[in-house]
DNA sequence: TAGATTGTTAATCGATTAACAATC
DNA sequence: TAGATTGTTAATCGATTAACAATC
């Protein structure tokens, strides 16, 4: 049985499934019982089968999943087919790390531009992607269409660029910079990287246990 | 009332409270009340109050909380007086871009050294810090006790890496790659940054409200 | 068929919210 | 003092776990 509204708790796992079946498959395991899954993943096999019902009937009694089968219907629920296109708004270093090494595509992304100001950058292409003036951003939008702005850079100009994606009609923001984006009365989502609030986490945890 | 055993839930939160705390601090802001403080951030003032009686009390009744004390104590809390050390395993544009831009000092690391094995990069110096060859890193970890290791190298690499991590002594791992590491039978703690997952849940997002 | 395993309903557990006495 | 706001106890809500009939 379908749900009406899934849990961010539920929606937050289920890269994690997408990315354990991927493993399975590339390993050769053609099918896994909830039990099996839930052991290699450190869940319930009933946390599993509750998550998994949100969205449909996946399964088979006596079988299980199939693996492959799985997998593409969590696909298809992250929207992993939606042909989402992406730009990325400054190219320091963490904007060149993820043109170069981050799989967009993979995820189901099509990284189509990357803007910055630095007059020595403008032109040059980096993984195939073109890199366009921060001015040239509005129109580019207005011609091409785009589902997701990625922010890496000086979070000085977070705001201000997030309101140009806001308006250039992007459904969604990757947040990079450390500034808290509050987009309020739009229903663009945002979702933060928030790198020192992860190596904080860390911190507690490793300094606890004396 | 301090409690045994702190929720994951509430962990996450601390380097939230301890972001806000920075902002409203450089804002000028001396006091704050739970309300006001849930206010900006999202949250109830019941939650941040009962968040916060997990480790102590740090309010005054009919005034609220002195936001450059409480921020100091979340500090406290989260270990960043510890003079925690790390070291990063990896120098590609990941690794360069947080020695360059991540200000690991200000979440109360201290970074030590960087590791790689192109030799173009051994020798050199960014951020005022040295690249040694990974050959290296065992006699490094015995001379310099280290809290953490940064990940920031190939997939392929990780597991092994992790491995030395874990025999030199480390306390925890931040791990930027796509491996999920199993450190069975250590006490070493592992940080995922899964940039994958983030996306995909964006994905999701924004694949949902049509 | 018998064994395995699902999807789902019910029970439990934990986290969030509400309420309020204590007190600055 | 009166108003404000805490820390904490109790109530509610939601998420995880357990149980089991259905069925491949």
């Amino acid at each position: 049985m379908k749900k009406e509204k899934v849990s961010s708790a539920v929606i937050r796992r289920l890269p994690r499934y997408y990315r354990h079946l991927t493993d399975l498959s590339l390993a050769g395991v053609v099918r896994i019982s909830s039990n099996a899954l839930g052991k290699s993943m450190n869940l319930t096999a009933s946390q599993i089968r509750q998550d998994l019902s949100c969205f449909g009937e996946f399964g088979q009694q006596g079988y299980g999943y199939n693996v492959d089968s799985l997998r593409g219907q969590i696909a298809e629920i992250l929207g992993m087919t939606h042909h989402h296109t992406a730009v990325i708004l400054g190219v320091g270093n963490l904007g060149r790390a993820l043109m170069e090494n981050f799989p967009f595509h993979r995820s189901g992304f099509d990284l189509t531009a990357a803007f910055d100001v630095a007059p020595e950058l403008i032109g040059k292409r980096i993984s195939n992607v073109s890199i366009y003036q921060v001015s040239e951003l509005e129109r580019y939008l207005r011609e091409h269409p785009t589902s997701v702005g990625v922010l890496t850079l000086p979070q000085s100009a977070a705001v201000q660029m997030s309101e140009l994606l806001v308006a250039g009609g992007v459904k969604g923001i990757w947040n990079f910079t450390n500034s808290e984006l509050h987009l309020e009365n739009t229903n663009v989502i945002v979702e933060n990287v928030h790198f020192a609030d992860s190596l904080l986490t860390l911190s507690y945890l490793i300094s606890e246990e004396t």
